[in-house]
DNA sequence: ATCGGCGTTCATTGTTTCGTCACAACGTGG
DNA sequence: CCACGTTGTGACGAAACAATGAACGCCGAT
């Protein structure tokens, strides 16, 4: 089972400090850093499922680092605040950040908070660890990303993967092709539906024994897809 | 299965895109547009249940669209502000919104308000989650879009589903074929009411055992359909 | 600079579904 | 029980939608 990430960016090393025995003891596994671009390089290798952030920071502000997350993730961002002006300053931009915390708060509400974020941003899916699902013979390992059916290994493209795991966590669901886009590629992108047609047929022809035959990748007319465990 | 609609105006992509995944997490069909003249375009269009307007917006702001559209319909409309004196600006005017929120708000806050105005203005239909019903032995589950007969899996078109689905979460009423039209059918479309009467027939010989004396899509003659438990 | 893989888009083809109609059957009230 | 309005039926063409095949451009590797 893998651990919940959280990236800890703040410069005051006692909230640090509290903010860490807090969150460990909820068993997530948590990394932090003093500033903020030193924050966002620990966010690229660290990949944190949930970012707990300072507004007020050396080198680079919380407000800056959360819109650089969000130029290419949409891991849920926690802002900390002082009270009062900064609040007001915040309101003027608006950040984007998933909630927000003006200091001085109880760690337990943040504790509170960021299982309340996890939970309802990501869906219990995402909160639930990534552990691989085999479904009618299919394998999917989202660690490695290798997919393997009957024991014979599938090479799948980058989309093809994130698309299948995708579908595939979510089994039986139908979504829609702008769904799917919004889910599977990036956010913030207007793409052409159509694109999600292409890569089902090419996922098809890969993950399905009889690709003109689907037993997993379901149509639902006039809706969209379906897997089909 | 007609979806709660609600549009996004509001200038922030980041913003936008916290609240609309927050929204659509609650299965509500979100759109959004950037500035205030094309939104009210999109209003027309799209025809919401609901709105979620950002004071501030290029083009027209936030106020003026609000009274466009109150000039014509009483949709409910939330808007958000920056602090403070914004805050006082509105309170002054009356600009018609049905709550308000000030920058910076958590997305939970909004959901929740956004729920509570539902409730008011549609009832709690709008508001209940899409959960599966299960109706005589016969279940219907609107995430995965697929129904059941004493577990025998019966395969509906998109239309007949959401015709069902209507019935089915209206169990008890009596719809005549304009209303359906309206409920079921795409917003504002003008069709031969005995389309409904068709799609009831294609449902029956689907859905009930024996088509010819339905059990559960009951013929109120003279006056429309009703979904008997 | 070139090549190849990948992701995207487009035009075309193939398939499913929808809406409409004419007519039959039915229920109701006179 | 007859006449009339309402509902059920079967079939068909149009429209909507999905699958396909191919081409293009981007980017990173060679």
């Amino acid at each position: 089972m893998e651990q919940t990430r959280i990236l800890v960016v703040e410069d005051e090393p006692t909230v640090v400090d509290v903010v860490s025995r807090y969150l460990e003891r909820e068993s997530y596994d948590v990394r932090s850093e003093q500033d903020g671009a030193r924050g966002l390089q620990l966010f690229s290798s660290f990949r944190p499922h949930l970012v707990v952030l300072d507004l007020m920071l050396p080198s680079m502000d919380g407000m800056e680092v959360c819109r650089r997350i969000r130029e290419h993730s949409r891991t849920p961002v926690i802002m900390l605040t002082a009270r009062g002006d900064e609040m007001d300053r915040i309101a003027g931009f608006a950040t984007g950040a998933d909630d927000y915390l003006a200091k001085p708060f109880s760690p337990r509400e943040l504790v509170a908070r960021v299982k309340a974020v996890l939970r309802r941003s990501l869906g219990d899916a995402a909160v639930a660890p990534r552990e691989r699902i085999s479904s009618g013979g299919v394998v999917i390992d989202p660690k490695t990303r290798q997919v393997e059916r009957n024991g014979e290994r599938i090479d799948l493209t980058a989309r093809e993967f994130d698309l299948l795991w995708f579908l595939a966590s979510h089994a039986g669901e139908v979504f829609n092709r702008e769904q799917l886009l919004k889910q599977v590629w990036q956010y913030e992108w207007h793409g052409d539906p159509s694109t999600v047609t292409v890569h089902i047929r090419r996922l098809r022809t890969k993950v399905e024994v009889a690709p003109d035959e689907p037993r997993h990748i379901k149509t639902v007319w006039g809706v969209g897809y379906r897997w089909e465990a």
